[in-house]
RNA sequence: GACCCCAUCGUCUAGCCCGGUUAGGACAUCGCCCUUUCACGGCGACAGCGCCGGUUCAAAUCCGGCUGGGGUCGCCA
């Protein structure tokens, strides 16, 4: 509730990644708490590009990033680029030269620090103090006549009345830089909130060396966006009552920026892991079977002609039992094609010939009518006792019949969903596999 | 090295602000149950307040120091 007397300015956040690779993990979590925030507030969230190194800023980059936020779930109310924008940051250092607080030098210009204490008051950490900076000067404008990181990230928070910085924690020793800056043009200083960073797995920096580390490179991997969300959320921040799931949009009524970790926390693949399978059990199946079409069709894994709801029961078959949509392209081979081979463990499932009784079978098999697995079970049963067989000692040799492995789905489902046809034919190569072994 | 940040199970965390809990949950690991395999699911086990002082009847919780980890110190952002 707003009250006349309040003169709160209207929350306005930005996110201010810069094109020069794809969106990082870390940064989709700083985009996700500044998003969050301004729904939080009812606020603005501004997009800005910090485009000015113009040799590393790559367009195709900033598509990638652009297209991830908004898989990610969020979007913004203004997308500026500070590219376009060259000439206004030369004007304040033109303005600062006259003022005597800036100059040429080695065809740069030098900001010159006024330094005294600078005290930040952090919205997650409190009151940091800074009793010394590590330089009495800083460039803002380069030889090149570009302008500098903190000089122009100043220049635009203040401009386009930015109330909330909210960003990495790498960020802390920039900001009393920033707050210099701040005083010496004028402008007032904005709120900040230094995040966590997001630690590898062992502890110290996320980079190369452990994996992913772009939310492209999820996505590829066929990690719902919805999962990578719930994960980055759980990192540094809970919704407390020891809830793990929670949706964006659940997320958006609780987050509280008091309530992030000062802490760094590592990433667990193990643990986006669960959270992916989580998601996927939990997703409506038609839902999921779009997503899942969508994903085989850019790898072209799915023949040419696939039937939708046949899709839809081999999706059905794996939900339970897939942590993310690549798992498919080997699990679920055997859904699509009948070339596949069986595999090299599977040796001592096949060492007894079974060849009558799986010609029983075949014949059991062969006389349902409704192929659907209560019928498959009745009549798979029957065959194995009438041959004095226990149910499992053709349920493995079969299984690698219609699978090609030795671990799969439920057998009897996994028949429903191949159909009778592709069942009798792949019991017959079986029987032939065995001729084979003892010729 | 200088400046700054941080510290609860192996990992993510609840608890800390407003001292009194068998320090709770999740992932991972292990065991049992379910079962046609693998999963899923169910049940259970393992495992933690970095250390030392101080304040207090009482400290994970408040204070100080130490140790440890992290970040920054670019004409990158």
């Amino acid at each position: 509730m707003r009250h006349a007397g309040d003169r709160e300015k209207m929350v306005k956040i930005r996110f201010a990644p810069s094109p020069t690779g794809f969106l990082h993990i870390g940064g989709a979590r700083t985009c996700l708490f500044n998003w969050l925030y301004a729904q939080k507030m009812n606020g603005k969230f501004v997009l800005r590009i910090e485009d000015t190194d113009l040799e590393r800023s790559k367009k195709e980059y900033l598509e990638e990033i652009l297209e991830s936020v908004k898989w990610l779930g969020m979007d913004w109310d203004e997308i500026t680029y500070q590219s376009q924008r060259f000439d206004l940051y030369r004007e304040y250092a033109q303005k600062l030269i006259k003022e005597n607080k800036a100059y040429k030098k080695e065809g740069a210009i030098f900001f010159k620090y006024e330094f005294t204490e600078v005290s930040i008051n952090d919205l997650i950490r409190g009151e940091i103090v800074f009793k010394e900076l590590p330089k009495e000067e800083e460039v803002i404008i380069k030889g090149d006549n570009t302008p500098a990181y903190n000089f122009s990230c100043c220049i635009d928070d203040a401009l386009s009345q930015i109330t909330h910085v909210i960003r990495g924690e790498d960020h802390i020793s920039n900001t009393p830089k920033q707050i210099l800056m701040y005083k010496a043009l004028g402008f007032e200083i904005p709120q900040f909130a230094h995040l966590p960073l997001i630690l590898a797995p062992g502890g110290g920096r996320l980079s190369k060396r452990f994996g992913a580390t772009s939310v492209r490179e999820y996505k590829e991997e066929g990690y719902l966006s919805e999962a990578i969300v719930n994960y980055l959320l759980l990192l540094g921040w809970s919704p407390g009552n020891n809830q793990e799931i929670i949706a964006l949009k659940e997320a958006k009524e609780v987050f509280d920026i008091k309530d992030v970790h000062k802490t760094g926390a590592a990433f667990s693949l193990d643990k986006l892991d669960w959270v992916n399978s989580e998601y996927i059990k939990n997703k409506e199946i038609g839902e999921l079977t779009s997503l899942v079409k969508n994903y085989l069709k850019k790898d072209d894994f799915l023949p040419l002609g696939t039937k939708t709801d046949y899709l839809e029961k081999v999706v059905g078959l794996f939900k339970e039992r897939i942590t993310k949509f690549s798992d498919l392209i080997s699990w679920a081979h055997f859904c699509f094609y009948n070339d596949f081979k069986y595999s090299d463990d599977t040796g001592d499932i096949l060492k007894k010939d079974l060849s009558k009784e799986t010609r029983v079978l075949i014949e059991r098999m062969s006389a349902i009518d409704e192929f659907n697995k209560e019928a498959i079970e009745k009549e798979f049963r029957a065959a194995a006792t009438n041959c004095g067989l226990k149910a499992r000692d053709l349920v493995h040799p079969v299984r690698v019949a219609l699978t090609g492995r030795r671990i799969g789905p439920g057998l009897f489902e996994t028949m429903e969903v191949l159909g009778k046809e592709r069942v009798l034919e792949r019991l017959e190569r079986l029987i032939n596999h065995w001729k084979k072994e003892e010729g």
